[in-house]
DNA sequence: CTGTTAGCGCCTTCAA
DNA sequence: TTGAAGGCGCTAACAG
């Protein structure tokens, strides 16, 4: 009836001595085989594991099958909130299947991520997602090229050439859609605000989109606008709260009554924006800020601030099924997301050698940080 | 050199092949029981291992040895950013020991939960870190007190009779300090705004301190201070905005003059009242509004909201720290958490048969949402 | 319809 | 200082 009525977890064995009859019976019995089976023992056995409270030893399963029905994730910084809503779409899609979900913090050490991966494999996961803190592209390449690697899936970033499946955000239309709309909003300069890529992925991208941007108006980068379109520059700072304060209030001043919208990479950078200038909502009107950030959160913070949300949700949902089309499935990665995934604005962006580019659109809000 | 250069991993007789000794020398090589063995043949083991890039199969390691080096985290809502934070904590302390984590998200469902609690102990997990959603109380209590069950500790949560280690806020003293500090800026009422509790103790918890706090301080609950002192009441909703609008306005009006300040259970209720009431703003100096939240959230919210921050990554360590005292350690779970955790405030609250409460301290942050 | 036999990769006596 | 043998709990041919 209950688990752990006995002294010890019963064992198949028991079950079968209890019913009398083999393993092999019971196995088959577990594995839903009854094609050939009396209904007699059949409900003999249903009740003596009952009875017994007899449950599966997953660890015992895996050793033979070597297919675990665990996958691994490591995550560059689990403590930020965006982590915690790309788990909970991968751990959607897992809990459908059954699949465990083993779990690791690289609390953004390249060094971490790579002993995480090799403890994942160790532990005998089936396949990896991948949310890498940069810095490792070396070795993930070598891990995906090498012998017969279990299927990883990177989440949120990519590296090139592409040497596995990958699921991220639309960076670069993203941003376009930003830029426009503070071009619309009459916004004359941009700033965007990031950190220094180390190796990330998404950084740079970002970066890379708002430099095109720029230069496909007209406009130069880090130069003011001659011709009334949208000037802008990309600042990059390295976590120094005071630096940031420093240079944000020499771009501003430079503009003198020009409007500024800057344009923060994350969520941190949008924090540390808003604890070095913390008159921004002084100067409402002039100076606008908008971020790639969580809507819940974008939403309530300051007066509102415009934001790009990557539905994280629905990225680790994607990444998920990606990869157990990969593990399990067999089946083709790109029918089994494009599917249901098409509804969602969820299409192949590149491919190479296999290997596929999912991205999740990202979705723009609106709020009072570039409308006034 | 590098894993799967072959076929396929190699295993300890490949190894023990290789080096032509039998696999027993291959297991003690591993555990480091080289007092009696030759130094040629450990550095031949050494060579061997690198060469073929042998990994140790911790799943057959576990099928013998009873002890996976696993442990299982099952989250309410893994979505919730408090937990990422928690998660984070537990990894630090697990990572240490080389022990991995299967999470779990129920999804704010007990059916899920049991599920899940069962899935984890099928995949043999050593021990259970349990954030309950509530309404569970009796299958946990089965589970604590049946035969011979992992070890399980509750992570924010608990179950009364404790019938496992549980570590928590201190909510009942934190209560009382934001109530003390409410009362100390001058606001003569205080709503408590809360979703109703379905079983979550925390919810419960802070609900009859803030009961107790005013019966005690001379005020009627839900009734006007008669003698100056501070007033208040329970505002318990159900999630649906209009309800909390209306039932908000109607609070508030009825106090007149009179300043009153909101007091939220948590985050979600704190956007809830934002959603209900975005013209708070425009109150500011008679409506305040304070929460238990992330400071980091808290901090740029609106204005900036006064809040009681758990540390949630704290309470994640301690609750890795207590299960590993139960499962590997042996030792005694109290001095293990007390000694280092006597510098952040860390105390055992309650104990019952053994079992303890510990509790990790609130920390006040004061914002301008209650100092205007 | 059901049982026998051999392992999966590792650990653990017991012998040598 | 090292092996051989048996078994953890389960699966998978191959026989009946």
């Amino acid at each position: 009836m209950k688990r752990d009525s006995g002294r010890k977890q019963p064992s198949m064995g028991d079950v079968a001595a209890a019913v009398g009859v083999s393993k092999t019976t019971i196995s088959r019995y577990l594995h839903g085989e009854y094609g050939y089976m009396s209904d007699e023992t059949k409900a003999r056995i249903e009740t003596a594991i009952k009875e017994l409270g007899y449950r599966p030893n997953r660890m015992a399963q895996g050793l033979k099958s070597t297919v675990s029905n665990m996958v691994g994730v490591t995550i560059a910084d689990i403590g930020n909130p965006f982590s915690s809503q790309m788990l909970k779409g991968i751990q959607q899609e897992l809990r459908a299947r059954d699949i465990q979900l083993l779990v690791s913090d690289s609390n953004n050490d390249p060094a971490i991520e790579r002993a995480n991966i090799e403890a994942l494999l160790d532990a005998q996961v089936d396949g990896l997602i991948v949310n890498t803190v940069g810095g490792n592209d070396a070795y993930l390449t070598a891990y995906c090229t090498g012998g017969e690697p279990k299927p990883m899936v990177m989440l949120d970033r990519f590296v090139r050439p592409m040497v596995c499946d990958c699921v991220a955000t639309n960076n670069h239309e993203a941003t376009v859609e930003m830029l426009d709309h503070v071009a619309a909003r009459g916004f004359s300069h941009v700033v965007f605000v990031t950190r220094s890529d180390r190796g990330v992925s998404t950084r740079s991208i970002r970066r890379e989109a708002v430099e095109r941007y720029l230069a496909g108006h007209g406009a130069s980068v880090n130069g003011a606008s001659d011709d009334g379109g949208l000037s802008g520059e990309v600042l990059v700072y390295d976590g120094g709260i005071d630096d940031l304060r420093a240079r944000l209030a020499a771009v501003v001043g430079e503009r003198g009554a020009g409007r500024v919208c800057l344009f923060a990479n994350n969520e941190e950078s949008m924090r540390d924006v808003m604890e070095a200038m913390p008159e921004l909502d002084g100067e409402r009107g002039r100076i606008g800020v908008c971020a790639f950030a969580d809507e819940r959160w974008a939403r309530y913070s300051g007066e509102g601030i415009t934001c790009l949300d990557q539905q994280p949700v629905l990225m680790g949902r994607t990444v998920a099924k990606a990869l157990l089309a990969r593990t399990c499935g067999g089946g083709d990665a790109e029918d089994a997301i494009l599917e249901e995934g098409a509804a969602d604005g969820i299409v192949v962006a590149a491919r190479n050698d296999g290997h596929l580019l999912f991205e999740v659109p990202a979705q723009l809000h609106i709020h009072a940080s570039t409308m006034r």
